[in-house]
RNA sequence: GGGCCGGUAGCUCAGUCCGGCAGAGCGUCUGGCUUUUAACCAGACGGUCGCGUGUUCAAAUCGCGCCCGGCCCGCCA
C-alpha cells in the first residue's frame, strides 16, 4: 500500500500486487472493480458478493493457520450508522450488502453472525429538518418539541428524550427503525448499541490500549488529518461532561495503569491481552464544540470520567469497533473510501496490530435523480418503498453491482419491477436470455427470493395498476383472468399473491398521480358536457346494456358499433366514458371494465342519472 | 490543486476482469390480435460505447492524456 512502490519497476509491481498475502488486493476497497489478478478466469463470478465472499475466506484460512482465530468462531459482517435522523433507502445499502455476502458465506457452510450497530453515542450535531415516527410517516422538525431537541445538541443520542416519546431516546427511536426496516426485508441482524457497548465495557480493553499508546495514535492520525499535530496533545477520546451532558474534545490528562498490559506485542486474541484491572480515568474540560458552521458551547465545567463515559472519536472508532466484534467483513459508501477507511486501516494494524476486515466500498444512489436529503424533502423510508413494491423487488435492486451509481427512480418503479420480473422469469426457464443474464438469475435469484416456486403468479405491475381502479377483489380477479393474467387452473394461493400487487402498484401510481392513477368514480357522476351526439350514442348504449349487453368482448364492440352510428369519432366517445366512470380523459379498456360492474349502476350511469 | 469511483440507445441497465460483428428490457413508430388505450404477438427506428491518442490483424474492453458528474483530502458519520 506504500506510496512509494510507485517508482518500481511495472513487472516488480505487478507481482507484489498479485503476491495475495494480506496484502494491496484484499484490503483495497475497489478490488471488486479490478478483479484481484489471483486465478485468472476462474476467478470470475457473475455475482459480486461470492468475490467478496473468496476475500473473506482467504482471511479467515490465513488467520486460522497463523493461530489468531478460533476455527469455530463464526464468521462476522458488519454494517452501521448513526442513527442522527430518518433512516432512508440509500442506508439499506448497509444491511443488504452485507447480507448478501453473509448469504453466500452460509451457503458455503460457515456460520456467520452479521451484526449492525447503531452509532448512537454521536453527538447530536444539528437539527434535522424531517423526523419520521414508527408508523413511517415523516414529520417536519415544526411538529414536535424542536426547542427540547435544541437544547441538547452536542448530547449522545442515546441521552436524547425520544421527541416522539415512545422510546427510550432519540438514538433508539431510530434504531427501532433501522430495526424495523431490516425485519421488513426480511434481513436477520444483531443490532447492537454503540453506547451500550460502551456502558458495559465491550470497548474499554481497546479505548484503554488507545489512550496508552495514544502518541502513536496521533502520529497515525496525523498522517491524515491536518488538524492533528504529531508532537501535538491530542487524544482520542470524547468525553461525556458530566455536568452539562455534552461530548466534549479537551482532554486534559490521562490516567491510565499502563503496568496493567504488558504484552503488547502479543498480537493473539486481542481482548484477552487486553484485559484492565484498574479503571483508568480522563480528566478533561467542558469546551466548545465546533459543529460544521456552528458552536456548541460548552459549559466550562472540569472533571474526570472513566473510559466507559465518552466515546473513542470516529476515525478510532470504527477500527475499535472491528477489533472489539472480530468483524471480517464491512461494505461501507463511497465516502469513507478515500476517508476513514486508508486511516482506519492504518490504525488497525500499526496502532491496535489488528488485521482489518474485508472492505468494500458502494457507490450511492440517488433518488429520482436527486441525492437523499432529508432538508429537503427527497427521502424515502423503506417502510414507504414496500408498500409500493415486494421486498423481494427491492432486495434486487441491491444485487446488482455495488460500484454503479445508480438512481431509484419512485416515478419509474414499474421498470425496475419489470426487470425483476424478468429476471425471475430467466431463472425459471420461462423466457429467453443472453448466457450472462441466465448466469446471473441462477446465482441470485434464490439470495433474493426466499422460496422459489415457479407456480407463482405475476400481474405485471402497470396492469396490476389499472386494476387499482377498483376496490372490489373480485372484479380485479376476474379482469385479471378475462384479460389471461391468471391460468384457469392457478391455486388460490397463487391468485392471492398475484393480487396483492394491486395494492402496491395502486399506492404507485396514486403516489406518483401517473397515467395509471384513475378510480372508479361510483359515489357521484363526474361534471361533464357532452354533445348532443354524443348523449344519444351514450343512451343507446345504455339500452345495448340494459337489454343483457354483458359479455365482455360484445360490449367492447358495441361501443365501437354505437360510436360510428352516431358519427362520434371513436376516440371521443372512449373519452367519455372515461370521464363518466373515472373523471379522466384515459382508463381500462372499457367493454371488458363495464361488464363486470354491476347493470344497473352502468345503465344509470351511461344515462347520466347518478 | 492531489487521490479515488463512475460515464454504453430517449429511459433503466448488461457486456469491460479475459480484446473478436454493439446487446437486452422498457419507451417510440408500424402492423396484428375481425374494430385506438393496459396486456399480448410480429417488425422497424434508435449508438462518434464521454473525447483524443497509443498498442494490436482486431479496442466499449488494455496503456496514456483530457472532459463531465460524484466522493475524499476540514468537522461529522
Amino acid at each position: 500500500m506504500s506510496a512509494d512502490d510507485a517508482t518500481a519497476d511495472p513487472g516488480a509491481d505487478a507481482a507484489a500486487d498479485s503476491s495475495g498475502e494480506g496484502g494491496a488486493a484484499e484490503t483495497n476497497p475497489y478490488t471488486l472493480q479490478r478483479g484481484d489478478g489471483e486465478g485468472g478466469a476462474d476467478d470470475h463470478h457473475v455475482f459480486w458478493a461470492d468475490a467478496v465472499a473468496d476475500r473473506v475466506e482467504t482471511r479467515i484460512e490465513r488467520r486460522i493457520e497463523s493461530g489468531e482465530r478460533d476455527p469455530d468462531d463464526p464468521i462476522v459482517i458488519k454494517g452501521g450508522i448513526s442513527p442522527s435522523g430518518v433512516p432512508h433507502l440509500g442506508n439499506v445499502n448497509e444491511l443488504m450488502r452485507g447480507y448478501f455476502v453473509a448469504a453466500v458465506l452460509r451457503e458455503r457452510g460457515h456460520e456467520v453472525r452479521q451484526v449492525f450497530t447503531a452509532d448512537d453515542r454521536d453527538p447530536l450535531r444539528k437539527l434535522p429538518r424531517t423526523l419520521a415516527d414508527l408508523d413511517g410517516n415523516l414529520v417536519d422538525l415544526g411538529e414536535v418539541n424542536a426547542g427540547a431537541l435544541g437544547r441538547n445538541l452536542g448530547h449522545p443520542y442515546t441521552d436524547i428524550p425520544d421527541p416522539f416519546g415512545c422510546c427510550d431516546s432519540y438514538g433508539d427511536h431510530f434504531a427501532t427503525i433501522i430495526a424495523q426496516s431490516a425485519d421488513a426485508m426480511d434481513i436477520p441482524i444483531d443490532l447492537l448499541s454503540n453506547t451500550a457497548l460502551y456502558e458495559d465495557g465491550t470497548f474499554e480493553a481497546v479505548t484503554r490500549y488507545l489512550l496508552e499508546h495514544r502518541d502513536r495514535a496521533r502520529e497515525v492520525l496525523s498522517d491524515y488529518q491536518d488538524s492533528v499535530d504529531a508532537d501535538g496533545d491530542y487524544v482520542p477520546f470524547n468525553p461525556i461532561c458530566a455536568n452539562c451532558g455534552k461530548l466534549t474534545e479537551t482532554v486534559t490528562s490521562v490516567d491510565v495503569d499502563s503496568e496493567a498490559r504488558s504484552a503488547s506485542n502479543s498480537r493473539a486474541g486481542s481482548e484477552a491481552t487486553r484485559e484492565t484491572t484498574t479503571a483508568a480515568t480522563v480528566d478533561y474540560e467542558c469546551t466548545d464544540l465546533e459543529a460544521g458552521e456552528q458552536t456548541i458551547e460548552g459549559c466550562g465545567h472540569e472533571g474526570t470520567a472513566t473510559l466507559r463515559e465518552g466515546k473513542l472519536p470516529w476515525r478510532f472508532e470504527w477500527p475499535a469497533q472491528w477489533e472489539a466484534l472480530d468483524v471480517d467483513f464491512e461494505p461501507f459508501g463511497k465516502d469513507h473510501a478515500e476517508g476513514s477507511w486508508p486511516s482506519g486501516e492504518d490504525i488497525a494494524r500499526t496502532v491496535l496490530e489488528n488485521e482489518p476486515p474485508v472492505p468494500m466500498v458502494y457507490e450511492w444512489f440517488t433518488l429520482d435523480g436527486e441525492p437523499f436529503s432529508s432538508s429537503e424533502g427527497n427521502v424515502a423510508l423503506v417502510s414507504e418503498v414496500l408498500e409500493l413494491i415486494e421486498p423481494e423487488v427491492l432486495r434486487y435492486f441491491f444485487a446488482k453491482d455495488p460500484s454503479k451509481a445508480r438512481d431509484f427512480s419512485i416515478e419509474r418503479l414499474d421498470q425496475l419491477v419489470d426487470e425483476f420480473d424478468r429476471f425471475e422469469r430467466i431463472y425459471f426457464g420461462e423466457i429467453d436470455a443472453s448466457e450472462d443474464e441466465k448466469r446471473f438469475a441462477e446465482r441470485v435469484y434464490p439470495l433474493v427470493v426466499s422460496e422459489p416456486d415457479p407456480d407463482r403468479i405475476r400481474l405485471s405491475y402497470t396492469f396490476a395498476a389499472v386494476l387499482g381502479m377498483t376496490e372490489e377483489p373480485s372484479i380485479r380477479e376476474e379482469i385479471a383472468r378475462t384479460e389471461g393474467h391468471i391460468p384457469d387452473d392457478a391455486p388460490e394461493w397463487a391468485v392471492d399473491a398475484a393480487l396483492d400487487r394491486v395494492e402496491h402498484a395502486q399506492a404507485w401510481a396514486r403516489r406518483t398521480g401517473n397515467e395509471f392513477d384513475y378510480e372508479l368514480k361510483r359515489a357521484a357522476i363526474p361534471a361533464h358536457d357532452f354533445d348532443d351526439a354524443t348523449g344519444a350514442a351514450l343512451d343507446d348504449l345504455a339500452d345495448f346494456v340494459a337489454d343483457g349487453g354483458d359479455d365482455p368482448e360484445e360490449l367492447q364492440g358495441e361501443i365501437y358499433e354505437t360510436a360510428k352510428r352516431h358519427d362520434v369519432p371513436v376516440g371521443d366517445f372512449f373519452a367519455a366514458g372515461y370521464r363518466l366512470f373515472f373523471d379522466d380523459e384515459q382508463g381500462p379498456k372499457l367493454g371488458q371494465f363495464l361488464a363486470k360492474l354491476d347493470r344497473d349502476f352502468v345503465v344509470d350511469r351511461l344515462r347520466r342519472e347518478r
